[in-house]
RNA sequence: GCGCUCGUAGCUCAGUUGGAUAGAGCGGCGGUUUCCUAAACCGCAGGUCGUGGGUUCGAAUCCCGCCGGGCGCGCCA
């Protein structure tokens, strides 16, 4: 049986329910809609149950509630209900006993804490990191990779089997171009494959965009409008020279495409030098990014055409201006799966991708945590896919979700950007949060040893930028600001690291004392004494973990685990200020307290660990 | 032009899918340390939830109009 009072109210409300109105309809799949009390003077939970049963029910809502009571039994878990337990229009407030508090947190403190395995565990697909060859990771993966793994990881914790795949920009002509222009600088002399940084390759791949991008535009205007000749010319040149360097980036994909081998040796050194550098910095970021999760558009450059002809074959497409296109009922605009001239684009591989993760990898679930402006993309290929029947399997449609993120701005409301307007490369921007955290904690902790204030920089610095993009709504833009996330105060990741570090700090003093047992089983098996208010807020915050995790594994946001974590920190906080733990009146008060402690200690670790942050003993 | 999205305290953001007197943090003002980490805790001030209508017992939340911002719209990814 569960702990969870959400589940376990709402189990014995549906009950009370069916049994007040045996005879209708509408009680039989009420929504008992139990919440944590909105009020805390008034309630532990509440029920908003009766309002639209009285709708429903033609009732006034009051008597709704009434009737319910009447047929509630609650004795083992909630204190009497009294007058004000039916209050305004028809809320029906709990108050749990503390005995029942005590006996709920008793079954939270599981190895597992308390987190059931499913019945039916998912095989879930998530898309994550998106890198592309050649270019340096910036701000706009960030969030990719940040949100991903946090998902992944709740997920994984609610016992879902989850792949992670890294969807990488590796194909096309974009990546054919770089390829083609570090083979020319090659054979000139001029480039050495041996020693290539990543920083070379950004810079080859804007010379090579640059120098394919034909102003064709502006030649047809210079012509329309008699231009002077001189311009004419340079612009003449410039188009002829770039539709050359265009060919030459074409001739390159055809011959990546045959498996050339001294074409295909350039290109994996560039994916090489490339794939070292996302993987470092995922690392260092703390998140499970790794090369066997890399599957790059490359991987479907031999399934593109059977989809596209299975499609075809099937009617799925239709030929529309020379292209081929699915169309869907709802969405105006057609995916573009082939061009007129015969060529493959992004939704063609979205639409291979699908088919090999759910047919292939067996996904029933594939959640893509790509920029949100990519939104129109994803309804196109979602429902192309569904139509397809790529997305079908024995059970159902495999569910097909878009995490879409907004962007990082700077505190300029505009996209974070460098002051000459370049993209902010990853690792700078983690070089820079580093050094900050390094000047505050030398100036909070100058006693700690070198070592280990370093230590805690680095995982405190990680933190930071980690819990201000989780905190904020995945959807929206969010404002970076390394003075506010390393301001180490509110709703940040420094202040839970903190609320951490003094459950450990507690449970290490209480161990250092003679004759008592290790920090991690301080407290263990305590009979919990829950009397002053600060200990019962703190059980009712650690009671709502599974609720939060759940919440968060629907709906993929993950700021709600980050606002569980600083309601949890905030009531451990209130309780550490209010109770004493180690000077406690009474053996079995501090043992009761320990356990508290100990609590809060796994759980605060376990919710920060999903987040993908570190976390350190002191600092 | 069509579509999506956002507008909540001076600033940065929540608001549990329609519920009680709209909440945090920062900033401002004030208080707490011979006592487990003061990177903390407590209190005060600060709101016409862009705006006008509508739906109903009840709206920041749902619908319509308007104002303002952001983004996206077949042969790039």
């Amino acid at each position: 049986m569960s702990f969870d009072p959400l589940i376990i109210l709402s189990e014995r409300f549906k009950q009370a329910i069916a049994a007040a109105f045996p005879d209708q309809p509408a009680s039989r799949d009420a929504d008992p809609l139990i919440t944590p009390g909105r009020n805390p003077q008034l309630a532990d939970f509440q029920s908003n149950a009766a309002m639209p049963l009285g709708k429903a029910l033609g009732k006034p809502p009051r008597e709704i509630a009434s009737a319910i009571l009447a047929k509630l039994d609650l004795t083992a878990i909630a204190e009497p209900f009294t007058d004000a337990s039916i209050a305004g229009p028809g809320f029906i407030n709990i108050r749990l006993s503390a005995a029942a508090l005590a006996g709920l947190l008793g079954r939270l403190d599981t190895p597992s804490l308390g987190i059931d395995l499913p019945e039916h565990p998912h095989r879930i697909v998530v898309d994550l990191c998106g890198v592309n060859l050649a270019k340096q990771m910036h701000v706009g993966h960030l969030r990719s990779i940040i949100i991903g793994d946090a998902l992944a990881r709740t997920l994984t914790r609610l016992g879902h089997t989850v792949v992670r795949q890294n969807h990488v920009g590796d194909w096309g002509l974009n990546i054919a171009m770089v390829t083609a222009k570090a083979q020319a600088e090659h054979a000139a002399g001029r480039l050495s494959f041996s020693d290539l940084s990543l920083d070379d390759l950004e810079r080859l791949y804007k010379l090579a965009q640059r120098e394919c991008s034909a102003d064709e535009r502006g030649l047809a205007a210079a012509l329309r409008w008699w231009a002077h000749p001189k311009a004419v010319a340079e612009l003449e040149t410039q188009v002829t020279g770039a539709r050359e360097e265009l060919a030459k980036a074409k001739a390159t994909l055809v011959r990546l495409q045959a498996h050339d081998p001294e074409t295909v040796a350039a290109w994996q050194r560039i994916a090489d030098i490339t794939m070292r550098a996302c993987l470092e910095t995922c690392a260092r970021l703390h998140a499970d990014v790794r090369a066997e999760h890399s599957a790059g558009e490359s991987s479907y450059s031999e399934e593109l055409a059977l989809v596209v002809d299975d499609l075809a074959r099937r009617a799925v497409a239709e030929e529309s201006n020379g292209a081929l296109v699915v169309r869907c009922e709802g969405i105006d605009e057609p995916c573009l799966i082939r061009k007129s001239d015969g060529g493959f684009l992004y939704a063609t591989t979205d639409m291979a991708a699908i088919r090999r993760r759910v047919q292939k990898l067996g996904a029933s679930r594939v959640i893509y945590c790509v920029d949100i402006r990519q939104g129109l993309h994803f309804k196109q290929i979602f429902c192309a896919a569904h139509k397809a029947g790529y997305a079908a399997t024995p059970t159902g449609p495999a569910l097909l979700e878009h995490a879409g993120f907004g962007m990082v701005l700077g505190e300029d409301g505009r996209p974070y950007k460098t002051r000459t307007g370049e993209n902010i490369k990853l690792t700078d921007l983690i070089d820079e949060a580093i050094e900050r955290a390094g000047a505050v904690v030398a100036a909070k902790s100058p006693d700690l040893p070198p070592a280990e204030r370093a230590r805690i920089a680095e995982v405190v610095a990680i933190a930071a930028i980690k819990y201000a993009d989780l905190s904020n709504d995945r959807a929206r833009d969010y404002v970076f600001s390394f003075d506010r996330m390393l301001a180490f105060e509110g709703n940040t990741g420094p202040y839970l690291l903190y609320a951490l570090a003094r459950t450990r700090s507690i449970l290490r003093k209480a161990a250092e004392q003679p004759g008592g047992p290790p920090a991690p089983t301080q407290g263990a098996g305590a009979p919990l004494r829950l009397t002053e208010k600060h200990e019962k807020e703190l059980a009712l915050a650690l009671l709502r973990y599974p609720g939060a995790l759940r919440s968060v594994a629907q709906s993929l946001e993950p700021h709600r685990l980050c606002q569980y974590l600083y309601d949890l920190a905030g009531a451990f906080s209130a309780f550490y200020t209010n109770c004493p733990v180690l000077t406690a009146q009474g053996d079995a008060t501090r043992a009761s307290r320990l356990r508290l402690c100990a609590l809060t200690e796994r759980l605060l670790a376990d919710g920060l660990n999903l987040l993908g942050i570190e976390t350190v003993d002191r600092m």
